[in-house]
DNA sequence: CGATTCTTTGAAAACAGTCAATCTGTGTGG
DNA sequence: CCACACAGATTGACTGTTTTCAAAGAATCG
């Protein structure tokens, strides 16, 4: 399965659009190869894209004062991403957006995204849909960070994306449940005390 | 201005809208009034309503496995307010909303607001910026919890939103920037050593 | 390997929470 | 108009969670 189709299948599942549609929206999007650790959104710029991950992983992260990085959003296949405040608004990016594996994206141009919301109701219903569910998600990251410690944030990534717990470094996962490595690394000595402690 | 009106003028900041189409999507908007300390969404029933605020305040909040109060969204004139988890999904809430002041607010049903969407593309493009610009706003508040200290996020609050920190009570902005009502008096009290200082 | 990159560990310190008591204002009903 | 109740804010001592710092260990990759 290429890109397209991959994208194709996906956006089945959420707008109902019918062959033609599906085939006009996909060509506006671009293929792009990411190298790891290349970036593709970085501070001062302003974030031209959306992309979909079609095959890889990326993070997008702020840099704090004291230099510390905070990942604010995670991407792996099927996702989107990109520095939103810096896209919708096009404004400069405070954010970074790497590429933590090589992977495969495609690019959408925030003035194509543009040209397809107002060219048909159908593709304007599909964005509400996507800005609707992220504004969900993040909500619900919102109220996790309020109520919970440090350990059951973790245990509740575990259980929520246990897949992307094993794939992405603990810095990585660290950073987006707001704690150290450190910290985190004890958290899971903690929870798993010893090795071959059956 | 009647609450009619105070939306029109609203909705004419965001969606280019024509006199008729401006009528016709307000018409769908029923006001209700609330009183002070009067709950609009519980925990357990699903959310019917969107809620647009004419006049008053209301906030969102959870509660913590140890009772705590966290609030996880505010309202006053001019801004939406429901669980957006329950409403978009249709789902129970987990949150409640009350309103901390007597207040007017024109609210909308999930139903009536799908008509809406699906009527006109207009409209449509309505909800999906209101969608987007959520999205971005929850993104600025996930960046501040990660990468400020308790201190810093009163102060962005008080830069940010200087008529709210006067208009609500303190325990609120204190749930809402995540710290204990105890720690945001001992802020509060530093940065203004004594009364009567200079 | 040789050099990064990532993770673990431990001790000390900082930040923020808990608890309990007190203080303040504000309304409401008699 | 007063008194009482109650919601909200403050204070201080104590506790606990999480961070910081520094060093050492694993793991990964060219």
């Amino acid at each position: 399965m290429n890109g397209q189709s991959q994208l194709a299948a996906y956006v089945g599942r959420i707008g109902k659009f019918d062959e033609q549609e599906t085939v006009d929206f996909i060509k506006v999007f671009k293929e792009v190869k990411v190298k790891k650790r290349q970036f593709i959104v970085q501070p001062g710029f302003t974030a031209q894209h959306r992309y979909f991950v079609v095959k890889g992983a990326l993070r997008a992260y702020v840099i704090g004062k004291g230099g510390e990085e905070h990942t604010i959003q995670l991407g792996v296949e099927d996702w989107w991403i990109s520095d939103y405040n810096s896209y919708i608004y096009q404004q400069p990016a405070t954010m970074f957006v790497i590429a933590l594996e090589d992977g495969i994206l495609l690019q959408v141009s925030h003035d194509d995204e543009s040209k397809l919301k107002s060219s048909s109701h159908k593709y304007e219903t599909f964005f509400r849909t996507l800005a609707e569910r992220s504004t969900a998600s993040m909500q619900r990251r919102i109220i996790a960070s309020l109520t919970q410690s440090a350990e059951e944030r973790y245990e509740y990534f575990l259980e929520t994306y246990p897949l992307l717990a094993e794939r992405m470094p603990q810095y990585v996962v660290a950073s987006y449940l707001g704690m150290t490595t450190e910290f985190l690394s004890k958290i899971r000595n903690k929870r798993l005390p010893k090795k071959g402690s059956s």
